[in-house]
DNA sequence: GTAAGGCACCTTACGTTGTAAGGCCGACAC
DNA sequence: GTGTCGGCCTTACAACGTAAGGTGCCTTAC
């Protein structure tokens, strides 16, 4: 029989989802052609047929994360609504996926699949009265957040590192001299935290504090312009 | 003599700055032991003599490129002002070494020097009558600006990689029907250019366009808070 | 003087990486 | 049967980080 000796053929999708998948489980340092090959039951060489080296098949891991965020859909139809809808979810894909904003930031070719994400955006805000100056602005100013990773430049757990910051906690008292500001920071945010589970700093909600702090300050563009007349 | 066989000694400070060097005029792949070594006049191995391994001399290169923000102070007393000044010194710092950020974004311990850095900018908010709790919003709210790479996600050329997209503009007649509002916002960009040499996009007036946005938006919050005397 | 010790650097070697070059083998065409 | 070709494998190589240990020179002690 063929049964014994079976195996379901490659494809460029199922590397690139083992990749991913690898990725998730070990770290992206575990991301080597052999490993992946034996992921999948076959040698390195065998993966050349389907991607073109090592930089390609990371430009495919980041393009078959991005789909996943352009797959969710929202229903809302106000504009602040629905890009907020579209950022929070993406930062769920990047939870899934927390090793994905370091790659995709270390990625030296544009990823297809961006330029649809971005003019689905575009298009979000010119409906809502945006002229396409103000447009580019907002995409500017929304820096990461389409991606869902803006203010976590520093999450080492994520790198697949530790938490460890360089010994800088080893003596608490000598660092609340050092740095008095941000351990009075630290200290006064602990004891003010609604859910103490929670640690001191609840990332979610500083994400959307930042994503409203956003919206409402283009949306004040926005409504001037639109007064004013001067959409372009 | 000993003139013809001198040497000047190595030092940590050599290392890294001949690392800094290196990557700023060859980018970042060309930075291994052996080649840095060479640029040294030395071998590889003496290299494990000021710097623990490659990912230590990582971490190293980034800190020696923190110490150039750190170095830049401001005489600006408006909390506003002065942070404005701060990060967009930052962005020239970051200018200079365009790989930088894409580093640091890739470093799974935090470099030493940054939580001092942090605790600058949160005293210049605490004397501005910042709440901790607003600070504390303040820092996540800046994301990345702080370090001057705020919307410079995708910098293609600053990885060292070239500006080509991917194929994307094989064909610009397919590119204009697949992504309209994407094409339709650049070409009223470039057409509403002030000065066509600078291109459709200055990403400094971006920049600071966005970190107006955050100060403002965060101002409105202090204000606020200290007129409702909720601040501490 | 000379012997000891150690700093600063070098030599060699190993395992791992990405990938170029080419081989093998079953499926299908004629 | 013979040829063609897609799909996978074998072999090989250069470059990488770095462990282990060696070497030469300078300092210090006596």
């Amino acid at each position: 029989m063929t049964a014994k000796t079976f195996r379901e053929p490659l494809s460029r999708e199922r590397v690139l989802a083992a990749a991913v998948s690898l990725v998730d489980s070990e770290g992206i340092k575990a991301l080597t052609m052999r490993r992946l090959a034996s992921e999948l039951g076959v040698e390195a060489m065998s993966l050349y047929f389907y991607v073109a080296g090592k930089e390609e098949l990371l430009d495919g891991v980041i393009s078959t994360v991005l789909d996943e965020i352009v797959e969710t859909s929202t229903q809302q139809t106000d504009w602040r609504a629905h890009l907020r809808e579209q950022f929070l979810a993406a930062r769920q894909v990047m939870l899934r996926h927390p090793w994905a904003p370091g790659l995709l930031t270390t990625r030296r070719t544009i990823p297809g699949g961006v330029y649809a994400y971005f003019d689905r955006i575009v298009g979000t805000l010119l409906r809502a009265g945006f002229s396409h100056h103000l447009a580019h602005r907002a995409i500017h100013a929304f820096g990461s957040m389409p991606f869902g990773f803006a203010q976590e430049v520093f999450s080492p757990a994520a790198a697949g590192g530790s938490l460890e910051p360089d010994d800088a906690e080893a003596d608490l008292a000598a660092m609340a001299e050092a740095l008095p500001n941000l351990t009075a920071m630290v200290a006064h945010e602990m004891h003010g935290a609604t859910d103490p589970t929670l640690g001191w700093c609840d990332s979610q909600v500083e994400f959307e504090f930042t994503l409203d702090l956003l919206l409402d300050g283009l949306e004040r563009y926005r409504a001037a312009s639109t007064s004013d007349n001067i959409a372009g």
